[in-house]
DNA sequence: TATGAGATTGGCT
DNA sequence: GCCAATCTCATAG
């Protein structure tokens, strides 16, 4: 893998423009399929990191499985802030998990983002989940936040602005897009609202997920 | 006030 | 393949 590339390439491949807000689809699974191939960047303690997103999952309006589906409470607010927001939860007493939220403001839906293929800041990100293996670092949603330095400081964060966290578009050829039933739920398990880049050495669970 | 389930991961059998 | 780790919320009593 990459044995062709110069020994030293002069930029990474995030360009760093920014996602703006308009560019978004408004309708939640339609911005899951598009933010394959995408870029997000962290500029957080220790440094920077960035990866192009390469696994998502949908969790609409009105869907028993999302966590929005009983209203608003103290942990889910911003999946009710306007599309291209972060919503970050704490799951298991253990980990974090990263959202885009979708839609308009007080909809309630969101993306979930499954995986990265890291781009920038692999050393670092290394040294926060104490792994070497890059391909462990950002494959699964707790270990992308974790390598990503996201946690609730993040939650509520526009992705769209200036900010720390941010999404942007990645230099490359349109990926081919894979989809599947959602993965770990038990409400609404046969949905087919998981999305991503086909192939991928990054894609999260058994190898029958990445067709 | 107590209990159980959950959009996960890592370690052990 | 199984299970522990351990936070937040919803539901029940």
């Amino acid at each position: 893998m990459e044995t062709g590339l110069p020994a030293d390439p002069p930029e990474p491949r995030v360009v760093g423009a920014a996602v703006a807000r308009r560019e978004l689809p408004v309708e939640t699974a339609a911005l899951a399929r598009w933010l394959i191939g995408k870029g997000l960047v962290h500029d957080g303690p220790g440094g920077l990191t960035a990866g192009r997103i390469v696994e998502t999952e949908a969790y609409l309006v009105g869907d028993a499985a999302s966590h929005a589906f009983k209203g608003p409470s103290g942990r889910n607010g911003s999946m009710f802030l306007e599309r291209g927001h972060a919503y970050v939860y704490f799951i298991y007493g253990t980990w974090f998990c990263m959202n885009v939220s979708s839609e308009a403001k007080g909809a309630g839906a969101a993306v979930l983002l499954r995986a990265l293929d890291p781009v920038a800041g692999i050393e670092l990100m290394a040294r926060r989940r104490g792994k070497s293996e890059t391909r462990d670092l950002t494959r699964g949603p707790g270990r992308l936040a974790q390598a990503m330095a996201i946690d609730l400081q993040q939650d509520g964060a526009d992705l769209c602005g200036d900010g720390a966290l941010r999404l942007v578009h990645v230099d490359g050829p349109l990926a081919e897009i894979g989809e599947s039933k959602r993965i770990g739920i038990t409400k609404e398990a046969d949905r087919v609202l998981r999305f991503y880049e086909r192939g991928s050495t990054f894609i999260s669970g058994t190898k029958k997920l990445n067709v």
